[in-house]
DNA sequence: CCATGGCCATTTGTATACAATAGAGTCCAC
DNA sequence: GTGGACTCTATTGTATACAAATGGCCATGG
């Protein structure tokens, strides 16, 4: 996956999410093949990816702008996240195997090493975190999810604010973990959609809170 | 709308769901650029959208098929959308305004009158049905949710089914959205999401129950 | 008979040139 | 000064040529 389509679009990709190019902007498939080094055909494919993920709009002429996220926005796509990954849980439940439960254990033992050790190391925390819920998200067995979900997950500045966890919170997503994994060794659908539901709902409210600290730190 | 890579999408988009090319088969840019009479440029891009639309998906190395739809690829699909047209049904139960719920009112008013005529128009009430359901989702005001729903409403052979429906069925759905009504009337989310639930989960059996009979007359 | 390796056909990826269109600014008439 | 038409520029849309990569086929050797 050198191609350079790809690349575009992981280029293009980060400069939106690092708030490198700022909501509401607009960006020319000229501008953007120079800043990747290609031509506009594969920064075209890219665009178009990027609209699926909601991170571009188009104006009626078809212009690109970047997305802007209003509070009502993030509210809304949390709570489409929660409902989604719920219910990813709940099927993760009632289908997960011995060998996919085994991987989620792996992974939240290595969140649990991270966030435990002397000094908390955050991208292994969260790198680990991703993959735990991809983890879910597979054991779910639900391609229709999976895509569904791939467009819910990323918004802008979660980037920039995931460092501001702290340690309460990371322990907090541990544990919400292991809980998880208890209604999975049940094979238990409901508890596992419950405790997910809650799990992401909590994340919301950190998120806000983060979003907040930004907004007065500006100040 | 007149451009050449939209009618590449309706028109391959209208292939596949009319089953004028099977699932599993593989398309290619240049064949399918000679039969909408356009470069493969716009076929490109058409086919990407279609790609989000999981009405296609690509192997490997990028080679294109049509999607092949599974009794379980269909559960699981009906199970999403039961849950998002839910939430939709929620979320515009809280907010609807009066011009919005006339439409709605509108809508089935027509949709009663073409199942009621003497000679029932079946293409008529589709298309209310489909102005129904869309206008429930402008009330929920949730572009997200509007975006994922639209990957999950369009499934091959429905359409070749559609016909099937019989007058006691598109009474039931009738009566369904005119409990709908009260329910957003009443402004009452919870209400509104059960009948919503409910009505696509008993379309699903609808649409199983069209597929068996098909594959009976293949016989 | 099967495995393997290389060649050829098919298919997708990228660059570039040019066409079409929307937006912005300007100038003129009123 | 304002409205409107016009032009000019910025931006997207399409076609085409060529490059790269994949997959199938056949020959060759074990």
């Amino acid at each position: 996956m050198t191609k350079a389509s790809d690349r575009a679009y992981a280029v293009i990709r980060t400069m939106i999410l690092s708030g490198e190019i700022m909501p509401g902007a607009q960006i020319s498939e000229e501008a953007l093949a120079r800043r990747c080094a290609v031509s506009r055909t594969p920064v075209r494919d890219a665009l178009r990816r990027l609209e699926a993920d909601l991170l571009i709009r188009r104006n009626t002429s078809q212009r690109v702008f970047v997305s802007e996220w209003s509070r009502d926005d993030i509210e809304d796509a949390f709570d489409l996240r929660a409902m989604l990954e719920a219910q990813a849980a709940r099927r993760a439940a009632e289908r997960v195997d011995a060998d996919g439960l085994a991987r989620l254990v792996a992974h939240n033992a290595a969140m649990g090493k991270a966030v435990n050790a002397p000094n908390p190391d955050i991208a292994q925390f969260l790198e680990h975190n991703r993959a735990f819920h991809e983890a879910v998200l597979d054991a779910a067995r639900s391609p229709r999810l999976a895509s569904l979900l791939s467009r819910l997950v990323e918004q802008p500045i979660i980037w920039r604010t995931a460092q501001n966890y702290n340690r309460e919170h990371l322990l907090r997503s541990y544990r919400e973990h292991e809980e998880l994994l208890e209604a999975f060794h049940r094979q238990d659908g409901p508890w596992a959609a419950s405790i997910m539901a809650g799990h992401i709902r909590r994340a919301f409210h950190v998120y806000l809170d983060a979003c907040l600290r930004q907004v007065e730190d500006a100040a």
